[in-house]
DNA sequence: ACTGCTATCTACAATACTGTCAACAGTTAT
DNA sequence: ATAACTGTTGACAGTATTGTAGATAGCAGT
């Protein structure tokens, strides 16, 4: 698949270094083909953007809408941006403004889920502020991203996978952290 | 000068998107300039990144040993991140592999300083574990990082001035938490 | 079978980009 | 004054990159 190609090829430089003759070689097509599909090398930065979007949206549902309150969505969303989320958001970046609206609505749409379990967990007359609400949600993204970004070079984990498990402890010392900031 | 010129034109596209006579354009000098200077466009990336280092020691150092236990600190690491910090190493994670070392000592810098703050305000017989203060600084960056990323995106702020406005309220709050955490 | 459509390719054109070269000016040392 | 050195430049070479054109093959509908 070219837009796969396409990923492969911007995971070593960003949208920026993309190159179509490496993408045509990793797809195993000619670049004219590229050309053909997806009108020009913008038009394909956009295809794969187009996707993103769209995986985007899913990842961070499916993390939302797993079981638990507060220690398996917080994981699911670390996980999320580990596993190419933070990257794809990365590359739209950069790829100049976003293409209208884009990402805000799942972003309103965890506050209102977590804000529906803080109330639901409220001690009776206890306030619970909706901006309160929102910080939690925007630090657990950003946090998220910043460590799917630079968390690795942070930690001095010698292999990927001590890497992989020290980003799992992490995730669980955070989850914890708002835990007791809910409850 | 030219590093700040290469840096202007790493801003559109980043590293990979860096076209030398862009860089001469802007620095007022012809091309063949940079190269007798520079050596290679890699060798001027590799300037570039060099001082941007210097750069991160510095602002996070002046950060760190701000006066204040966790508020004032914390506020300043976030408003460096915003004020181009974030961005440097960005390009930098995306030029290939660290040129050794590199930003790992002042992280550990950051842990010892914020564990001999805990340590002090510790109550007789409290347990303060150096890796729960690792996970605070880690925390703090990786957050920082995130927040002058994809924090403008999150917040809706039609003006750029309420964006920052936003910004602040949220290292602000952010401090609160981690301070009732130390505390 | 013929027509039109789609996907693909090779070959090519036009431009963009990096890096080299020889020349030139300014400055300093002898 | 002259030589050497440094920083700069325009012109150029070689290659990379995007995009275009025409040819070809497969396939569906008539």
């Amino acid at each position: 698949m070219i837009l796969d190609a396409a990923e492969a090829c911007m995971a070593r430089a960003g949208p920026a270094g993309l190159r179509l003759q490496e993408v045509a070689e990793a797809a195993g097509v000619s670049h004219p083909t590229i050309l053909h599909h997806f009108e020009s090398r913008e038009g394909l930065i956009r295809a794969v953007h187009q996707r993103s979007l769209g995986q985007l949206r899913e990842m961070l549902t499916a993390a939302m809408t797993g079981p638990g309150a507060s220690i398996q969505p917080v994981a699911a969303t670390f996980a999320a941006f580990r596993e190419g989320l933070a990257q794809r958001m990365l590359w739209m970046l950069q790829s100049g403004p976003p293409p209208a609206g884009a990402a805000l609505p799942i972003f309103e749409e965890m506050v209102d889920h977590l804000h529906a379990i803080r109330l639901r967990l409220a001690r009776p007359g206890e306030a619970i502020e909706r901006d309160d609400t929102r910080a939690m949600v925007h630090l657990t993204v950003v946090a998220a991203f910043g460590d799917a970004v630079i968390g690795q070079r942070l930690r001095r984990s010698p292999t990927p996978e001590a890497d992989a498990e020290g980003a799992r402890r992490f995730a669980d010392w955070y989850a914890r952290l708002l835990d007791d900031r809910i409850g």
